[in-house]
RNA sequence: GGGGCCGUCGUUCAGCCUGGUUUAGGACGCCAGAUUGUCAAUCUGGAGGUCGCGGGUUCAAAUCCCGUCGGCCCCGCCA
């Protein structure tokens, strides 16, 4: 094989008058009879290399056998291009090399698809011939990105002292969170590991252990169904810190934050970023995590529905429900059939009805319902509210009302073309609560997770009312995705046992499940704390990618499959035999 | 577990509602020939399809009905 001298995307005017070999793929191949052009390409770039017989006859033959996909290797002199001929779409395009020698190192298949980002083709043959999908600029544009942010990531955190420590892929099935993936011990029949839905528990060992700051570019399984910003096996930017408060965990991740996004894609991000309380964003945005790319918050009727006439905002109100309202600008325009369409998706999603009022141009009221309310009122408690608005209502429970209307106002503000699609808004949200209450089980179930650590001026509350007891956690939302979410943990024994109590988590259970945590905790834990990033949803949005799917390498489709490898697939008998596993499929 | 959209030459899409007028059509790709400045090259010619699969209705099914398989999106689920 002739070796390459260069890579195809680096030949420029300097390199003029030079003898280079190019190893690449044929892109394409424009035959002129006399003169041929091909357009080679590797991951770097493309460049066009011209066979002229009068360059050389046996080149110039050679070239004939070349097709889509052949993969060459070609020497040549680097030559300015003819005037007028130049390609300015072209990194590469003010040159050309004009072949002396040319050889095949590999003949293709003519490829089931052409290899251009604008190629249309279905993403499951994509995924079947993964690796000519992977020769797209648009798709090693978003490897390379991802690459680059993980090194961003590494080279931050071994400045700040961290230490880069893997966990084990076999572990221990945690009983709560989701389904997990497992995997039988052959040489323990009958019992099973699991794989990994975080490392959560080793890195808060490994602070016990005094490795004072921990990551790991970690991968996690979920057993869960697939999404589009959803794989079943995905990667964490994982990391703990020993002897830290909150302000210093989401301190030094806004700064690698900020670093990533400059260097890896030249984005500046603010400093600080803002920050908003669970309350705020449920109240204001009905949300937690607000989308702050566009405005509308849910503004709070209550006051006004209480004294209204109107019988469904006075009775919410006095069941102890609320009424809050969307104020949508302009939106007196919206057609009827609109607003009732806007009606029964709200009902899909648990509301009893969605009440709208327009403002017309005099400021009256315009609605079946105007005449239960007094406008001048109504107007009063909307001050935003102005002629031509249309304001939409929800009256229920607080959670019904601030889901409805958070889930409306995401869905309007796409359909009106509200939002900034050029801004980066990232927030923190805070003051989570510790617990909520678990309708269908009867009992508390942990917001974050059963280690996070409640707020100390808190802890008092935690047996009388536990519902208001804060946590010591902190989500980190970017143009309204959850990016991020970490906590201060709980370092003293005593209060685990506590939260565990309340979480109906019983002493032989909590034993049984983490007591290796618990024992630890009894050795001098030291307070720490710390996140976790979804590293592909966020290279997806550095990328502007489309899905999840773009972003990883070999991804599987909603079916959880790989249509490359046909993973998952029945097993031999003889493995199952080792295994002392027999199948019985139930339904 | 539920809802929606889709499946037709290698690829992508039309045809389907209103069954026969289709020898299932266009574009890209592929093959052959022509062509000395293209870069989505161009021109001429050509090959290429069990209309996802199975069953039913009918004189007749890509087209209507039922089932099934596969892909994508969403709800539930994802501490």
């Amino acid at each position: 094989m002739i070796a390459r001298t260069h890579q195809c995307g680096e030949l420029s005017r300097s390199h003029v008058g030079q003898t280079v070999t190019l190893n690449g793929w044929v892109q394409g191949r424009r035959d002129h009879g006399n003169v041929i052009f091909i357009d080679l390409r590797d991951r770097q770039g493309i460049t066009q290399i011209v066979f002229n017989p009068e360059i050389s006859a046996s080149a110039h033959q050679g070239a004939h056998i070349l097709r889509s996909e052949f993969v060459a290797a070609v020497t040549g002199t680097v030559a300015l291009r003819p005037e007028g001929s130049a390609n300015p779409d072209l990194a590469t395009g003010e040159i050309e090399v004009l072949v002396k020698d040319v050889e095949v190192l590999n003949e293709a298949k003519t490829p089931p698809f052409v290899i251009e980002d604008e190629a249309e083709v279905t993403e499951a043959l994509r995924l079947k011939h993964r690796y000519l999908d992977l020769r797209r600029p648009k798709m090693q544009k978003l490897l390379t990105l991802r690459h680059e942010v993980t090194q961003k990531v590494r080279s931050y955190l071994n400045g700040q002292g961290f230490l880069e420590v893997e966990t084990p892929m076999l572990t221990k099935s945690t009983p709560e969170g989701a389904r997990d993936y497992l995997v039988p011990s052959r040489v323990n029949p009958g019992s099973f590991y699991a794989l990994p839905q975080s490392p959560q528990l080793f890195k808060q060992i490994l602070m016990v252990s005094g490795m004072d700051r921990y990551y790991q570019i970690a991968r996690c399984f979920r057993d869960e169904d697939l999404r589009n910003d959803r794989q079943p096996e995905f990667t964490q930017i994982d990391l703990e810190m020993s002897f830290v408060d909150r302000d210093q965990v989401m301190g030094s991740m806004e700064q690698m934050l900020r670093l990533v996004f400059r260097e890896a894609a030249g984005i500046a991000l603010p400093a600080p970023f803002p920050r908003m309380t669970y309350v705020e964003a449920m109240g204001g945005y009905g949300s937690d995590k607000p989308d702050l790319r566009f405005g509308m918050p849910l503004l709070d009727m209550s006051g006004f529905a209480a004294t209204s006439e109107f019988k469904v905002f006075k009775d919410a109100v006095a069941k102890g429900g609320i009424v809050k309202a969307l104020i949508v600008k302009g939106g007196a325009t919206m057609p009827r059939s609109r607003i009732d369409a806007l009606g029964e998706t709200a009902k899909g999603w648990g509301a009893k009805g969605l009440a709208w009022v327009k403002v017309a141009q005099g400021g009256q009221l315009e609605s079946v319902i105007a005449k239960f309310l007094d406008g001048k009122q109504l107007l009063a408690s909307a001050p935003d509210a102005k002629p031509g608005d249309l304001l939409l209502f929800g009256a229920d429970k607080p959670k019904i009302v601030h889901d409805v209307l958070g889930r409306l106002r995401l869905l309007l503000g796409d359909e009106l073309n509200l939002v900034d699609r050029q801004a980066w808004k990232p927030l923190w949200i805070v003051d989570f609560p510790l617990l909520e209450y678990d309708e269908e089980g009867k009992r508390y179930v942990a917001l974050h997770h059963p280690f996070t650590s409640p707020m100390d001026e808190d802890l008092l509350r935690l047996e009388t009312d536990p519902l208001s007891v804060r946590a010591k956690a902190y989500d980190l939302v970017l143009n309204g995705n959850e990016l991020g979410g970490g906590s201060i943990r709980i370092h003293r024994r005593d209060v685990q046992s506590k939260v565990f109590d309340l979480l109906g988590i019983g002493k032989e259970e909590a034993a049984a499940k983490f007591g290796f945590l618990l024992e630890a905790l009894e050795y001098g834990a030291p307070p720490h704390g710390g996140i976790a990033f979804g590293l592909d949803r966020l290279i997806m949005l550095l990328g502007r990618a489309d899905s999840i799917r773009d972003v990883i390498a070999f991804p599987k489709t909603q079916r959880a499959q790989c249509p490359m490898t046909d993973a998952p697939s029945p097993v031999a008998q003889d493995q199952l035999k080792d295994l002392k596993i027999k199948l019985d499929l139930v339904d």
